[in-house]
RNA sequence: UCCACAGUAGCUCAGUGGUAGAGCCCUCGGCUGUUAACCGAGUUGUCGCAGGUUCGAAUCCUGCCUGUGGAGCCA
């Protein structure tokens, strides 16, 4: 492979030329110093006007933020570089000139940075976020691999909400009425049946006007689905997928965590076993904080900030009311009330990443919950018919890739960490 | 949808009733180890839009638009 900047420390005293472009520049009258960058890092290039011809020279001093160019110099070790190497110019060949990039070197607003979002990621801190997804996308094609799931694609295009409640965006598909999924779980039920342990990984679309740092209109969701795992299980292999991406971004995206000033011993910590509430506990904990929650409710986001501040590791909450969950759901044998389920708590503020729950698997019940959601069981009759041959105890879970991003990686909003972020109010670039 | 805050140069902001400002960017000059380099000079305006109060409004009032943060909803 041709040297990049990530790969330049097998290059030391050789010359080479590597594409790059100018991420910024500093001068005096006999001394350059070209920040560069290629895409894979960046690198110091020096530039010695005694060094180089004087046209060499001049054009190196001229060039503007995020011109085109080859540079060809000598590799060198250098206490004073912070990635360890610099590299000594002895030639430019200009590729194009760049004039007026608007993303200076000094701070901007985030209404301008995200019209600007198609050059923003060339910036080292969204590059090191966006790294750390790419991290986090092959670690988890790694993980399910080595655990036997096969992947399975559900479609985006559907006739019908999966849950009902909550807003989709409609489309037509050519005379019919068709929305763009917001989960594929009910397909993946399906593929479970079929394939035993199947994941999926898809954008998903909520229509929701949500305006906060944990939403987005157009995210990513890896959602895993097992035939004859129930809840324990469920909640054990969550425990094992989060504890891996965890270890996978800390291991092999260190400069990314370095960039982004990550506390890595927040992430150091995550290793399974994850605390475990009950929604029972949890309201009878936020009462005794003062909260005014009685059982029954759902948990809002303050409510959820403060069970997740109380430990240091992600926490499963389980067993919420049936009343405030999906149809889908197994009812707890022990407590009819409650049903099989968990959501896991991000700390740190970064909300839930995860929610899971055990699917019903009897036929009977499923369709009374239909009909008390006011589904009509003719739309659901292919989801029924998995109940009618070969039902099986099923779990699953949905973990949102951009919080899970956001989280690992220390990032305040999740808008930072998706390319080009789907926004109320924000379909451009 | 609701609540709070904001909108002044290409960008980030100061200016709170009396002549429109600074830094960055850009241009020119200086500087051999800079790290958002630094020093000197220069260019840059529909003060979000509409109406009102006032001798006089970027500044006060009303409405609207846009953005940001949060709530709800959810991953």
């Amino acid at each position: 492979m041709k040297p990049t900047i990530s790969t330049i420390g097998r290059f030391v005293d050789q010359e080479v030329t590597i594409g790059a472009w100018i991420a910024n520049k500093r001068s005096s009258g006999k001394i350059a110093f070209l920040q560069l960058r290629d895409g894979t890092g960046f690198i110091q290039g020096v530039v010695v006007k005694s060094a180089v011809d004087e046209s060499t020279f001049e054009q190196a001093k001229s060039l503007p933020q995020e011109s085109a160019l080859y540079v060809t110099g000598t590799v060198q070790a250098d206490d004073r570089a912070p990635s360890g190497y610099e590299i000594t110019v002895t030639g430019l060949k200009v590729l194009h000139k760049a004039k007026d990039y608007p993303i200076t070197p000094k701070e901007h607003g985030t209404e301008f940075l995200m019209d600007h979002r198609h050059l923003w990621i060339r910036q080292p801190r969204q590059h090191a976020i966006l790294t750390i997804r790419h991290e986090v996308i092959r670690a988890t094609y790694e993980f399910f691999h080595q655990e036997g799931f096969t992947k399975v694609d559900p479609p985006i295009l559907t006739g019908s909400s999966p849950e009902g409640t909550t807003n989709l965006f409609h489309t037509q598909y050519f005379d019919e009425d068709a929305y763009l999924s917001q989960s594929g779980q009910l397909y993946m039920e399906a593929a479970a049946l079929a394939f035993n342990r199947v994941f999926s990984f898809g954008p998903t679309f909520r229509a929701e006007k949500s305006k906060t740092r944990r939403h987005l209109i157009e995210f990513w969701m890896i959602e895993p689905e097992m035939a004859f795992v129930e809840h324990e299980e469920n909640l054990q292999i969550q425990e094992q997928y989060v504890t891996y991406i965890a270890e996978s971004v800390l291991r092999n995206c260190p400069q990314a965590l370095a960039a982004l000033e990550r506390d890595t011993s927040k992430l150091e910590n995550i290793q399974a076993p994850f605390p475990r509430i009950t929604y029972t506990d949890a309201v009878a904990w936020l009462q005794e904080q003062g909260f005014d929650v009685t059982w029954g409710d759902d948990f809002g986001s303050p409510e959820e900030t403060a069970i997740a501040e109380h430990y240091s590791k992600p926490v499963f909450i389980t067993h919420y009311p049936k009343a405030i969950k999906p149809f889908y759901m197994e009812p707890d044998p022990e407590n009819d009330e409650v049903v099989l389920c968990a959501d896991l708590i991000a700390p740190e503020g970064y909300g839930e990443v995860i929610g899971g729950s055990q699917r019903i698997a009897d036929e009977s019940l499923l369709e009374a919950n239909l009909e008390k959601e006011g589904l009509s069981s003719e739309a659901y009759a292919w989801y029924l018919d998995l109940r009618r041959y070969g039902s099986v105890p099923h779990s699953g879970f949905g973990l949102g890739l951009e919080r899970t991003i956001a989280w690992l990686s220390g990032t305040e909003h999740v808008r930072e960490t998706i390319p080009f972020p789907r926004l109320l109010n924000r379909l451009y670039p």
